[in-house]
DNA sequence: AGCACGCCGACT
DNA sequence: GTCGGCGTGCTC
């Protein structure tokens, strides 16, 4: 009798495809995980066994052979399988596509892969002291980085390249040091993590406050099962030390544990406090490693010899088969979800994987979102707060000028440039942020008041100064700078509006004795020029900083006691019912991260509307009770968490086809237990030449939300135009700009 | 998503 | 005459 399986196929298709197992394969083992290869249409493509079908109901003489069961060294466990299912299934998310994201690239195809462990390095052991000193007087005294990575190879013991990386190090220092036989190279050992009390230096951990002491006992509380904690702490509250001395715990038990963090700007601080307390192995996973480097970390995770994987978003799909614990820092931040393709949000599948593998996960953020913060007074998460921060210092203060009825120069406001001057004045540092890159974000005639739009995307070009070029930011055209406007022929054209490339050049003429410095995506385009700059702004070179939100992720400038946010009014009116929420974070993100214990900062929030509630509330009453108001206001409007969200999203080149699309399944959908709303055009109607519209789904329960996508799903699926129309869903959608 | 098939316009 | 544009349909 031959075998037949069901099989994950990487294509955007909800269906799995039978496949029989051919005679000359008959006697191995096939088990759910294995990674296969099979031919698909007239390719060959890598699939993932999910099951074993008793009796398959298609017809037999369609069904094809698999062509090679790939290495048993590659393949998933069965609990990676079942949480890859659920994770599909929560997002109604084509199965293939879901497998083939949680795997790296490497895994996707068929090529022979090394999957021998990652190489590392130390200091030579076999060296004696003496003939450490003798070598180490070789380097040269001007090999400052040499000497300094030599100091921490024999501080930190074993390291592989992309910590070495992280640490500022580059390849050709590690050359040298191995040249002059200094160090030893070997691959990190195979076998599964086990803990020895030597592992943890102990003169690194920091004395707990009773507050931390008790986060830490009562989570200690719920190893070994399913348990959410949400750690609400004020930044310098100390939540890293919390998941330290958790993560002991769990480490001790030769458990893994499993940190994401929300971008790559977090891990290399991240890494560092866990290196100097862990001496086990760590391993990475985030956007700045190659696909080699990726499947490493993804190997000695799934061996269970990497103790700790410290990863971005995706990394919440790395295979841990001990896994003890999951820690979710900066579980508010909106890069956590992934806005395109698979839009699962990390946080989430982290419960949701803890849940399935009865483990606790702690979430952690000085401003948590306002589901979790939902969950925790349901008493859904375990509700820890840190208010205190060791040594008392004191968190910047926020303060509202009303622009309103007073001039502006250069967007700054009277009271704004005053209090910038005595900022300088006393030798310390200015941060303005303006979340609007380029000089200007319209070019405008001055005769028939005629505004440059890009044509794809009907909205205007941001004049860019440096490149003179007008650039569309949302389809990312560009084009050359009119000189004539195309409707009344004059040349009378001019910039509206003020970007951060103009705000940054303006700041010149009127701090002439300062220097200003702007980050933005556009400044620090080329590879290095962020951490160059960062660099000169902590040696005091640039005493303003100008930048967008980029500023405000995971840096910290103590010498910067003045942020100004220049225009936080776009906010407080969006159609996005969470940019509120947003901005409050960002504003209160900004505050802790600005000034130190003898100095603390000052924030100034520039707006046309001081007497607003939401405003009023956080500058008065802090983020607690802005939250608080904040979630009145979705109960009152049914809006997330008081509802759960889905939608539909479809577009196509006219108009007509979306919106028909999506209003012919909305229309066929009878009994639902759930309110539909739409379609209606996209906040951004057109984009790069395409016709968006929207279609929500808004349920009382998960269930029903499920339910209703389900039953629309299949209606779009038998849709004669579904072809015709681009429509995916996105459960729980966090942009609504789209 | 690919990839092939197929049916109409501008090139040697 | 053919090269190639992308609309349509299919993939176990």
């Amino acid at each position: 009798m031959p075998r037949f399986f069901d099989i994950a196929i990487p294509v955007p298709m909800r269906q799995t495809f039978t496949y029989r197992l051919p005679e000359r394969l008959s006697g191995q083992d096939v088990e759910v995980g294995r990674r296969v290869q099979v031919p698909f249409g007239n390719r060959t493509l890598i699939g993932v066994v999910l099951s074993e079908p008793v009796d398959p109901e298609l017809d037999p003489e369609k069904i094809k052979d698999i062509q090679a069961l790939l290495p048993q060294e590659s393949q998933l466990d069965e609990q990676q399988v079942k949480f890859l299912l659920t994770c599909a299934r929560y997002y109604h998310h084509p199965v293939g596509d879901v497998f083939s994201q949680a795997l790296p690239v490497l895994l996707r195809q068929a090529n022979d892969i090394d999957l021998r462990q990652p190489l590392c390095w130390q200091v030579e052991p076999s060296l004696s002291d003496d003939d450490l000193a003798e070598k180490l007087a070789s380097i040269a005294k001007t090999a400052v980085k040499q000497q300094a990575l030599f100091a921490l190879l024999k501080k930190q013991g074993a390291m592989t390249w992309p910590q070495i990386r992280l640490s500022g190090f580059s390849k050709a220092q590690l050359n040298a040091l191995l040249k002059k036989e200094l160090l030893l190279e070997s691959r990190l050992p195979s076998k599964v993590f086990r803990f020895e009390p030597k592992l943890v230096a102990t003169e690194n951990k920091l004395q707990l406050t009773t507050e931390q002491a008790l986060v830490v006992s009562q989570i200690s509380q719920h190893l070994n099962q399913f348990s959410c904690h949400l750690i609400d702490g004020i930044t310098g509250s100390g939540k890293t030390e919390v998941y330290l001395q958790v993560m002991e715990k769990v480490l001790q038990q030769h458990q893994q544990v499993l940190v994401i963090v929300p971008e790559i700007g977090l891990t290399p601080q991240t890494l560092h406090r866990f290196e100097q307390r862990f001496n086990v192995p760590i391993m990475l996973h985030h956007s700045g490693l190659n696909d080699g480097e990726r499947l490493q970390t993804w190997q000695s995770a799934r061996l269970g010899s990497a103790a700790i994987v410290l990863a971005t978003r995706s990394g919440v799909f790395t295979p841990m088969p001990n896994l003890g614990l999951i820690i979710v820092d900066e579980e508010h931040d909106s890069s956590l979800k992934q806005q395109e393709g698979f839009r699962y949000h990390s946080r989430d599948l982290a419960i949701l994987r803890a849940r399935q593998q009865q483990l606790p996960v702690i979430l952690g953020s000085a401003t948590p979102s306002l589901e979790s913060l939902h969950n925790a007074q349901l008493q859904r998460y375990h509700y820890h707060r840190l208010t205190q921060r060791p040594g008392n210092s004191k968190l910047a203060s926020m303060q509202l000028v009303d622009i309103s009825t007073q001039p502006l120069v250069y967007g700054l406001s009277g009271l704004v440039q005053q209090a910038m001057r005595t900022t300088l004045e006393k030798g310390e540092q200015v941060l303005l942020f303006l979340n609007r890159r380029g000089f200007a974000p319209a070019i405008a005639c001055q005769e028939c008041h005629w505004v440059c739009e890009c044509q794809r995307c009907n909205r205007p070009y941001t004049f860019h100064h440096n490149q003179q070029l007008l650039v569309c930011h949302h389809c990312g055209s560009q084009r050359r700078v009119q000189k004539q406007c195309q409707q009344c022929g004059s040349v009378r054209l001019s910039p509206m509006g003020q970007g951060t490339e103009q705000l940054e050049q303006r700041l010149a003429e009127l701090f002439t004795h300062y220097k200003a410095v702007r980050i933005d995506r556009d400044s620090t385009r080329r590879k290095g020029e962020l951490e160059k700059r960062l660099e000169a702004i902590a040696d005091n070179e640039y005493q303003i900083l100008v930048g967008t939100q980029m500023l405000a992720k995971g840096h910290h400038f103590p010498n910067v006691t003045l942020v100004v946010m220049l225009d936080v009014d776009g906010a407080l009116f969006s159609y996005d019912f969470r940019a509120p929420e947003k901005m409050a974070q960002l504003l209160v993100q900004v505050a802790g991260r600005a000034g130190r214990a003898s100095k603390p900062g000052k924030v100034l929030i520039q707006t046309h509307y001081p007497q607003h509630p939401l405003l009023q509330d956080l500058v008065n009453n802090g983020y607690e009770h802005f939250a608080r108001f904040a979630l009145m206001e979705r109960q009152q409007a049914m809006m997330p968490p008081y509802s759960f969200q889905g939608l539909v999203r479809a577009e196509a080149n006219n108009a007509y086809l979306p919106e028909q699309f999506l209003r012919d399944i909305s229309s066929q959908l009878n009994n639902s237990e759930c309110a539909l709303c739409g379609p209606v055009a996209a906040p951004m109607e057109k984009k790069a030449g395409k016709f968006r519209f929207h279609l929500t789904i808004l349920g009382k329960d998960r269930k029903s939300l499920h339910q209703t996508t389900q039953l629309l799903i299949q209606l779009a699926e038998h849709h004669p135009n579904k072809n015709k129309v681009r429509w995916h869903v996105d459960i729980d959608p966090q942009d609504m700009s789209w």
